[in-house]
DNA sequence: AATGATCTTGAAACCGTTTACAAGCAGCGT
DNA sequence: ACGCTGCTTGTAAACGGTTTCAAGATCATT
């Protein structure tokens, strides 16, 4: 059933059930209801592969994410498709799982597929997510950044203060009166911060040191030199059972990663450490449910879902306007108070 | 930039570029080797807009799932991306979060792009999903149910066998030599079952009243009467508290999800118990990475990226043959013995 | 060399919608 | 009654591919 079938049962032309179809101005009104009427009667719906098509508006956008099944980009994921999926658009979730060849693979379906705009949380890779947000550009596909901000392509982004993450952090442990603070820092952190790219755990970590440099003369930072397991939640129990077996003076560890933070737990358990009276843990990220983990965790929390909303938001006004201002918003992370951090035992 | 711009360049029709383009035979060696030098010359990507518009596929499929910040979701819309992105197709995760006007408007969308196929992950309303089901069928829309199977529909489905783990997980217990054994089961599960759809909660409770009906004569199963609280975590604390004051004889707790369990753990945490000398605790799902409870959870896994791998293949084989069989597949459980179990203390 | 079979090619129709344009029409002032 | 304006309507031309069909080219067989 199409347009036309319509037309003749309502006894007008395509154009106006068309008109009709997009609300537009010029049907008299009485024609208007008798072509909804017909509309509703033969339960007829606009094939959208043909209006697509004609405007060569696909009302698609694409989401790249590296991974799909961590809290984080789920929650993203969700946040973003809900405010679009409500503003009109069909969301494509693309899990490029750090695989290249995906990746490229996915780039050339949301070209061919003339998406509206993509939403990308860049992965490590800058040269790689450099030369996608190029042929996007080149498109004239509007991106948007969330998470990380990738500087020189000119391109919106909504980005959690990572820097000032870390230095509310060591604030409010220096504030309880730790002194000796061990900080457990993801894979990629410790690497030379790139100029164009503010890798996430990286700010974390200028955060953290400048912080103790501002605030407290007597601070003793404790840096692990992490290797990769396959967990974080592995990465985090056996930094910190280094940590705590070489600098058994420490009474505090910051962890750059709430599944870091949950295998710091573990290791200060094995170690018949309790938390918090013996010491203290922090993580960063506000990803597990408040209580999952025993003490519950107190966190840096990522406004994440805020994050998702507003990328799709941005992007939303570039689809609209394309000469909306290319805009970076800089959210805050909010300190959660919770069980696993004390003042230390004098 | 158009075929017919290819064509021109190439100096041939732009049927011969569109044989090229999807591989068909009847076209010269040299010839195609021309056009395809062209087509890589000039960058030129097809427009998927009007390929799909005149062949009317889409190439999109549909996820419908609940909700999409669970692992289970997002581990299940994961493993059917993977197998159906490499298949050809784009997939859609449409999160209706319990909304039923969510969820119509969703379904008008599949009808509306035409997508080739439909996976739904049923929610609680059977109703609801029947009717949604009856629509995307009408249109000829292939659907495929994951985790739940809703008998009437005629439509293929891929769950695990709830009953059979509900069954090995009292097995298991009992081999341990538990013989008062508390059960907390999630909101539905006592609900009578209809004779229509495999409620997933209520089937594992009947695996577990069957198994200790077969296989002890001596065993006494707690039930709780499970009130639903915001989080299944809250839930599981609140429900096994007030099994374990009531019934202090109790040796085990089995609980029908994996948050459930870690609520347990904290309850018997509160209460004096340590887990699992005075107090074992199975979860159910194998949702949580190894290692994130203390002790680690002992869990029935379920087959989640199976389950979603084996759904997306059914649902291809049903798109690309649109008389295949309607098929149910089952899967198994494993159990994952970990630290939360062990042997009663005699 | 003729015949038929097979392979290769291009012209043109078609998919269902949007939209530019022209024409029809009603209402208005003169 | 006339032209003017502004609203309403229908016709027809796109949009960019795919696919049918007929014709031309090539090949093998006799």
């Amino acid at each position: 059933m199409t347009i036309k079938d319509v037309a003749a049962k309502a006894g007008v032309s395509i154009a106006i059930v068309s008109r009709v179809l997009n609300g537009y101005r010029h049907v008299r009104p009485d024609v208007r209801a008798r072509v909804q009427a017909v509309i509703a009667e033969l339960d007829y719906r606009p094939n959208r592969l043909a209006s697509s098509f004609r405007t060569q508006q696909s009302r698609i956008v694409g989401v790249l994410l590296r991974q799909q099944r961590t809290p984080f980009s789920s929650t993203l994921a969700y946040a973003i498709e809900e405010f679009l999926f409500d503003a009109g658009y069909q969301v494509l979730i693309c899990s490029t799982n750090g695989d290249a060849a995906r990746e490229e693979a996915y780039i050339r379906s949301m070209l061919e597929l003339k998406a509206q705009g993509v939403i990308i949380r860049p992965s490590g890779s800058t040269a790689r997510t450099g030369h996608n947000v190029t042929m996007l550009q080149k498109a004239g596909i509007p991106v948007v950044f969330a998470d990380m901000w990738y500087k020189v392509a000119g391109v919106s982004g909504v980005v959690c203060d990572n820097f000032s993450g870390g230095y509310q952090g060591i604030r409010y442990l220096l504030g309880l009166g730790h002194r000796r603070i061990g900080v457990i820092a993801g894979e990629g952190a410790q690497r030379q911060t790139r100029i164009d790219i503010g890798n996430v755990g990286s700010e974390r970590v200028r955060g953290i040191i400048k912080a103790s440099q501002d605030l407290a003369s007597d601070v003793v930072l404790q840096f692990c030199s992490p290797f990769r397991t396959e967990s974080n939640h592995d990465t985090g129990r056996l930094e910190a059972g280094r940590l705590l077996d070489d600098h058994p003076e420490l009474t505090a560890l910051f962890c750059t990663t709430d599944m870091l933070a949950v295998g710091a737990m573990q290791a200060a358990h094995q170690r018949g450490l309790v938390v918090p009276d013996a010491l203290s843990i922090l993580g960063y990220d506000g990803v597990l449910e408040s209580a999952i983990t025993f003490p519950a965790l107190s966190t840096m929390r990522q406004p994440i879902h805020e994050m998702g909303a507003l990328a799709a938001r941005t992007l939303h006004e570039h689809i609209e306007n394309p000469d909306a201002p290319v805009q970076s918003v800089v959210l805050e992370n909010a300190l959660v108070i919770r069980e696993s951090t004390a003042a230390p035992q004098s």
